[in-house]
DNA sequence: TAAACCCTCACCCGAAACAGTGATTGTTGC
DNA sequence: GCAACAATCACTGTTTCGGGTGAGGGTTTA
């Protein structure tokens, strides 16, 4: 028996789903909030195996809560629900330890798949949610201008701390030539100074 | 007819594997490789639906290779495949386009679901893998400091690039203000200078 | 043999960052 | 009411960064 709770705050939304779980008898109804405080409200006394929870919510949304729960009950499994198809949302909540994540258009068959999967510890995505987030992980890395070997290793050194004399002394070289590619990655990544390089960097996982 | 190929330098491997799967009657044997090279001449004239891909190989690496995959043959759906279950590598074979990844070890059953849902264009991860992902999200996730709301402004607005006479503009206070608060914040992650505070705040997404 | 890079080094200079110190105001919580 | 802290502002240094400019030697490629 599969204890399913549900967190939205659109009232159409608990009752669909409700409706088309009613009828399944390895799945309990274990209960609705609609927004993040009476959730954890709710599982101050009570529980259930599988939360399915709307990303965006008044208040506190979906990703933070998602957070919160997974720290708090470990055990219980979070399936991600929204309307939006959308890689960020759906790598953010998977950041916070969701365990899959479905459109709240899906057929009943892609949710009791999901919530089967989801309960036993599985991690579950459609094809359409994982084809959005391919799309989002591809379109995240777009072209960017070719680094030279030297230029990388100074970027990665100067992203864990180190001044330019300090790079020059490491790795033998002049302060004025580390200074030169310093200035190389600003012009070649199009950035203005140290911050917006080390941003770039890490985001598109440059080191 | 889902076609499989495999891409792994051990023997043994490709056979175990090549044993399981024989009996399947909607599984047909496309071949293996030992190393990428030779995965992707096979895929120069021939093609698969589902590619079990070794993460760690001489050579190029399956993180790498799945990357080149995906994007010459975007239609094709990897299976990472790996003795180790570590985070690390599960999410970076992730972000390289993969659409699941088990252990070496499996069950006949978890491979068989894995190739199924992979192949359907789901995402798909056993438990047992998935509990490794998320512990990992957990350890990269340590406390850290509390930052005042002031502080992840300023820390955010750093992070775009801006320098502190354009921050003290931007949000109505003196430079000097500015600049205590990006000490403070220096002081309170324990870094040294903007390079190490951009990537802390990234790589931990404070930002 | 050019052209196009990469890697190296050099100098000037203004702007920004970083270190240190100290101060006032206001809020929160015990 | 006092301690703790967030938020604000101020001044003085020293160090580092970043813009500009230029130069010489190396390799690869057209």
């Amino acid at each position: 028996m599969i204890r399913v709770f549900i967190v939205d705050d659109h009232p159409v939304v608990i009752e669909g789903i409700h409706a088309l779980l009613q009828n399944e008898k390895d799945i309990e109804w274990a209960g609705h909030a609609m927004n993040a405080a009476s959730c954890l409200g709710f599982f101050l006394n009570n529980t259930a195996d599988v939360l399915l929870m709307d990303i965006s919510m008044p208040g506190m949304d979906g990703i933070e809560l998602c957070a919160i729960m997974k720290q708090k009950y470990p055990g219980i499994f979070i399936l991600g629900l929204s309307t939006f198809n959308q890689g960020l949302y759906i790598k953010k909540m998977m950041e916070n330890g969701a365990s899959g994540y479905i459109l709240k258009n899906s057929s009943k068959e892609e949710l009791l798949k999901a919530i089967h999967a989801v309960d036993k510890g599985d991690i579950f995505f459609s094809g359409e949610v994982s084809q959005a987030l391919q799309e989002y992980q591809k379109s995240s890395m777009i072209q960017l201008p070719m680094l030279s070997p030297r230029e990388k290793e100074i970027l990665g050194l100067i992203a864990e701390g180190y001044t330019n004399p300090q790079i020059a002394e490491k790795i033998f070289l002049s302060s004025f030539t580390v200074d030169s590619h310093r200035k190389n990655l600003l012009a070649k990544l199009n950035v203005k100074n140290t911050a917006s390089l080390i941003r770039l960097a890490v985001e598109r996982k440059l080191i």
